[in-house]
DNA sequence: TACATGATGCCCT
DNA sequence: GGGCATCATGTAG
């Protein structure tokens, strides 16, 4: 089993900046859920940035509502929404307190945590697959694929974690106190590769979508 | 108050 | 690889 280290709990600034350099420098990162019964954690393998006025795919696009503000608030919050009648989305808000901008959380390579991320998901897992937990690259086409089910996707990642707009929309990824953290564990990324968006329809064509190139946790 | 839509995932072929 | 469930939100009327 995988077990985090000496990590450092990202300070606020790392989010006051370009959503796109946030996006980037996120990667490698580890997403850390504190609950009773332990930790849930996982490495950050993929995001997408979501700029403010001027990107017709962000929710930030027509303004603040009810439902946005925390876009528009301080840097390095919670910004979690519904979607699709089923699904949460994961968000962490860019920028000084004011600009909008976050970057989408869409896949994580799971680390610590698994049986219990997979019981939240109905993923059953079986005897040996969780050996390799960690390691560079993952080996074993049928564990690869199982584990696959847990965090690859950002409405599966969400279900895992227990994350929901009632319980996380607004707080604090940055904060000692947090039950939800950002954290860096020394993970040092090699290579980054830039695409498309997935799953919008306007303003499809910006590369805004980054991922940890040849890491097989990526959503698609 | 009604309606169209969506930063998805599951289950079936 | 494609169809569909399912509902909060925003906008129009």
């Amino acid at each position: 089993m995988y077990e985090l280290g000496r990590v450092t709990l990202l300070k606020p600034a790392f989010f006051n900046r370009d959503p796109r350099t946030v996006a980037r420098a996120l990667l490698g990162k580890v997403l850390v859920r504190k609950t009773p019964q332990g930790i849930l954690a996982g490495r950050i393998v993929e995001t997408e940035a979501y700029l403010g006025k001027g990107d017709a795919a962000a929710h930030a696009v027509a303004g603040k509502t009810a439902r946005n503000f925390v876009l528009f608030g301080p840097p390095g919050r919670a910004y979690v929404y519904f979607i699709y009648g089923n699904h949460y989305c994961l968000n962490v808000s860019c920028l000084p307190d004011g600009v909008p901008g976050c970057v989408l959380f869409r896949a994580l390579e799971p680390l610590t945590g698994i049986e219990e991320m997979a019981q939240a998901r109905g993923v059953a897992l079986g005897a040996r697959d969780l050996e390799g937990i960690g390691r560079e690259n993952p080996s074993g086409r049928n564990r690869l694929s199982i584990l696959r089910k847990i965090s690859s996707g950002p409405g599966r990642m969400c279900e895992a974690l227990g994350i929901t707009r009632v319980r996380d929309n607004g707080k604090s990824l940055v904060s000692p106190r947090s039950d939800l953290q950002i954290v860096d564990d020394g993970y040092r990324v090699r290579r980054v590769a830039v695409g498309p968006r997935i799953g919008i329809t306007k303003a499809a064509d910006h590369p805004l979508r980054y991922v940890i190139a040849g890491n097989p946790y990526v959503s698609l």
